[in-house]
RNA sequence: GCCCCUGUGGCGGAACUGGUAGACGCGACCGACUCAAAAUCGGUUUCCGCAAGGAGUGCUGGUUCGAUUCCGGCCAGGGGCACCA
């Protein structure tokens, strides 16, 4: 009988063990203090940030993915020789926490740090190189002073506005929501049905930077295309014309003498027949004053929402107003003009000329009552009377696109561009009452964001409302205004609001009693500018250093989700323009990097009656072909569903402490590193942990194997039988080197399979020769680098078995030997008509006459050739030939 | 409706600027070790064919000595925006 403890004792030996082994470096690295960073550090600077979480409670394989990418990049440029900042904080204002609040009774301030703590120990088993030092969290005043002031700064230099409006009012989470944050027609956030409401507001005038916006987005060339596509169809810059169209007095409400449109297809202006305005356009609004069905049907309108469920199924509805426009090219010709439920108030003039040949809306809206069409535009090439006779009386489809002018008098026979130019030349030169009939101008579809929120966990708005002084800003001095602790959220609305002790508060200039304001800003303002505070966050005086935040920003490489492709970053790129002309950061664009990864999905399985069950409940049995999902507990067996995101509704999540817990940090960051290019959306399996557990053990082998082959240093030059393993090393490093400055992780992951696959297939054979053991040696200590950023532990263990000295955290990045790279002799493809046919081996100093002569001798080629002649044979040089028969 | 992206083995995916399609991993299969299993190691794995050979990157046409890559037309999937005049 052998004994099972020692067995066990063995087995325990050879197999690399996480759970001692990473905490024990994480410890070397804090007590090293490796990764902390220094504002006077003389080295150049590279500023790596993940976007930073929100404090939930626990982090998700989302986090883990982020940050496995954002630290390999780190440790990389930090073994290039940069002095690197990356930095982690939390996103800790936001609803979350008040919805725990109202439940659990906790303070939303308790809860948020209680979360804090628990993913802060989280991030730190992943072992990742951050400087914790300048952790910052957005709930603390602290931090939300400086947000304070910089909102006072903005005010007084005309960027921050109070407005009446109308607003995105979410019913559920009783707040006011930007238009950024309502998706289809529903709370991002509480998904319920958002409803219009008029209030008075704080916006954050993000318009008066439309233009730069919008064109600076082509100089973002780090910038994935798709995300600068998304902005620039958000921010929506069009060219047009403001075109003043007379009213016939006759049928003109009082006070009335024209009505101005905003179109940018003046082109089409012979097209037009009829014009529309939106139920709340001040010419509706006085008609419907003395028509009360007009008025009811304004009502209508108004209520039907503008949700995109509605719109997608509304029918074009119009009331004429009996009021009629003068076309400004014929004093004879008149227009009706409608009500419209499809005209939009808040875009252009709220006011349109409809052209129903060219316009698809126009279109449905002319074929509902029965008003002309007028084809003005045709395509390249027909004739323009079948044109005009085939499409005159009734069409089913708008032409919208460009083409050549027809029945438009003095435009005829121009095309599109061409006649957009003569009807906006001619009638800016027309005047009307003094002032242009038309003049050109730019349109956005970029709205001011409204920040006003009636929450209690946000940062409170530094204004204070006087009966005498009106609205007064807090004195810098008094800042910050700090939330009260004492609220209660038993309450529907702001608990701010009942707040009485808080809310009422001396007037700052009379003296006199006045109220404070109780709305808090959008969490979204807490995370425009995080990323200058990391820069200098001990400075207590103001938001920034100008030497620090101007040294470290731009970051260099931003990293995280897709979905904040507009919300985020357009109000980043805003608001550090806004901390620009404040004097609080001397740049535009605060991200010169930005990479969006992709989600963590994994399969659903759920019991037939519907319930959803986690992973970490099931067992899978039978094959690929054949696979069948158990719940361990009953085993009912269970539904395989669709490979989704991960998310809490389907219950597909497995729970990053666990994987730690069971693999390591290492493991668990090499899968998400691993398989899928890191902008796709990677599956997580089981079978695919697995494999980055087996690899640990396998990296862990070989290094102790190399160790163990002889102590002895070498003294003799390389032989031909190691050069192949040291050109494996070198070409892994090249090409690793690359793929980690491309982000392609994946790449890499496979470059390191390859590197050792050759020294574990060296191994196999048993070479020990001193030249052998050597290249051996090298190739391994290369391998254990190309991992430190993407395993550190593992890494850090391999390290000390190599007997390499210091810590592989802090060696430096290896050369390549760019000698090794280049082979002696060259292998070709050799094709006979684009089909490969032969290999043919040749030096590499072999001349093109050479190659030739050597392919037309070849067996192969000459019996593929099937006696034809050779007419040609194209030779590219190190790649490849072909010989044309 | 408009805009954008993606289609490659059983699966995730490689292929630099037009130059050997399928690197690397997962899975599967065969073998070694083992009483056995796990782990590990070696091998095979695009399809058809015993082989020689042939076919093959969503479909289709083109450019080229040569196309996964470039161009035209379709098809499918995904994403974004959406009465924006």
């Amino acid at each position: 009988m052998f004994s099972v403890s020692n067995l066990d004792k063995n087995m325990r030996n050879d197999r690399y063990n996480a759970r001692e082994a990473e905490p024990k470096w994480r410890k070397i690295w804090d007590d090293k203090e490796l990764f902390r960073t220094r504002n006077d550090d003389l080295r150049p600077k590279y500023y790596v940030l993940e976007m930073f979480p929100y404090p939930s409670g626990r982090i998700h394989m989302g986090h883990v993915r982020n940050y496995a990418m954002g630290d390999v990049v780190a440790r990389y440029k930090r073994a290039r020789g940069f002095n690197v900042l990356h930095p982690m904080g939390w996103d800790a204002f936001g609803m979350p926490a008040e919805n725990a609040a109202m439940q659990n009774k906790t303070h939303p301030a308790a809860w948020t740090y209680a979360n804090i703590d628990s993913m802060r120990a989280q991030l730190k088993s992943m072992g990742l190189s951050l400087d914790w030092h300048r952790e910052i969290a957005t709930c603390d005043p602290s931090y939300y002073r400086h947000q304070q002031a910089m909102f006072l700064d903005f005010l007084s230099k005309g960027l921050v506005e109070r407005k009446v409006s109308k607003v995105n009012w979410d019913p559920e989470d009783q707040t006011v929501l930007a238009n950024e944050q309502v998706i289809d027609g529903r709370g991002w956030r509480s998904g319920a049905l958002v409803e219009q409401k008029e209030l008075t507001q704080w916006f954050m005038k993000i318009t008066d930077f439309a233009e730069d916006l919008n064109s600076a987005l082509d100089r973002l060339e780090r910038w994935p295309e798709k995300v600068r596509t998304m902005q620039r169809n958000w921010i929506g810059r069009s060219e047009g014309l403001m075109l003043r169209w007379a009213l016939d007095a006759a049928g003109a409400p009082a006070g009335f003498t024209e009505l101005e449109v905003y179109t940018t297809r003046p082109d089409t202006l012979f097209g037009a027949s009829f014009m529309a305005v939106a139920p709340d356009h001040p010419l509706a609004k006085a008609v419907a004053a003395h028509n009360p069905l007009l008025a009811v049907f304004c009502d209508e309108c108004r209520r039907m929402g503008t949700s995109a469920a509605t719109v997608e199924t509304a029918e074009k509805k119009g009331f004429n107003t009996g009021v009629k426009v003068v076309h400004p090219f014929d004093p004879s010709w008149h227009l009706p003009v409608y009500v419209a439920n499809f005209v939009l108030m808040d875009y252009g003039t709220g006011a349109i000329f409809g052209c129903p040949a060219h316009d698809q809306r126009d279109l449905d809206f002319a074929n509902a009552y029965q008003l002309p069409v007028h084809p003005v535009v045709m395509p390249k090439g027909e004739d323009s009377l079948a044109y005009t006779l085939a499409n005159k009386d009734r069409m089913k489809v708008a032409l919208d696109g460009d083409g050549v002018m027809i029945n438009s008098r003095f435009l005829d026979g121009m095309d599109t561009a061409a006649a957009f130019n003569a009807v906006a030349n001619r009638l800016a030169a027309e005047s009307m009452g003094g002032a242009p009939v038309a003049k050109r101008k730019v349109n956005f579809r970029l709205r001011d964001w409204g920040i006003s929120r009636q929450r209690y966990w946000g940062c409170p708005i530094p204004i204070i409302h006087c009966e005498v002084c009106g609205v007064v800003p807090v004195p810098k001095k008094d800042l910050p205004v700090i939330l009260p602790e004492d609220v209660t959220f038993d309450k529907p609305g702001n608990p701010l609001d009942h707040q009485a002790k808080w809310k009422h508060c001396p007037c700052p200039q009379c003296g006199k009693p006045a109220r404070r304001e109780t709305d808090t800003m959008d969490t979204f303002m807490d995370s425009s500018w995080y990323f200058a505070r990391f820069t200098d966050p001990w400075n207590v005086d103001s938001p920034t250093t100008p030497a620090a935040v101007n040294h470290w920003l731009p970051v260099d490489q931003y990293i995280g989700g897709i979905e904040h492709a507009i919300l985020h970053l357009l109000y980043s790129r805003f608001f550090t323009r806004g901390m620009s002309q404040t004097g609080h950061a001397a740049l535009d664009e605060p991200f010169d990097g930005l990479f969006t990864q992709g989600m963590v999905v994994h399969e659903t399985y759920k019991i037939p009656s519907g319930e959803w069950v986690t992973p970490a409940e099931i067992r899978i049995e039978g094959s690929a072909t054949s696979r069948r999902a158990f719940r361990i507990a009953d085993n009912v067996e269970l539904e395989i569903g669709d490979i989704e995101k991960m998310s809490k509704s389907r219950k597909n999540v497995v729970d990053p402490d666990d994987i730690i817990e069971t693999y390591g940090a290492d493991t668990a960051r090499w899968f998400m590193l691993s398989d899928s290019p890191p902008e796709r959306d990677v599956n997580w399996t089981e079978d695919g942990v697995q494999g980055a557990a087996r690899f640990v053990q396998r990296i862990w082998r070989i290094t102790g194997e190399v160790a163990d082959l002889g102590r002895k240093e070498r003294d003799v030059p390389f032989g031909d039988d190691s050069i192949t393993v040291r050109r494996a090393a070198h070409k892994a490093l090249a090409s690793v080197t690359e793929d980690v400055e491309r982000l392609r992780f994946n790449r890499c992951v496979a470059h390191v399979y390859e590197l050792s696959n050759v020294i574990s297939g060296v191994l196999a054979k048993g070479a020990q020769s001193d030249d052998m053991i050597a290249a051996l040696r090298e190739a391994a200590t290369i391998l254990v680098q190309l991992l430190t950023p993407m395993m550190p532990h593992l890494a850090e263990e391999c390290w000390e078995v190599l007997r390499n000295s210091g810590l592989a955290a802090q060696a430096q990045w290896p050369g390549v030997d760019k000698t090794l790279l280049v082979e002696d002799s060259i292998t070709y493809p050799v094709q006979v008509n684009g089909k490969k046919r032969a290999d043919i081996t040749v030096s590499r100093t072999a001349e093109r006459g050479d190659i030739e002569n050597i392919v037309r001798e070849n067996e192969q080629i000459l019996r593929a050739l099937e006696g034809r002649a050779i007419k040609k044979i194209i030779v590219v040089p190190l790649r490849i030939v072909n010989v044309v028969g």
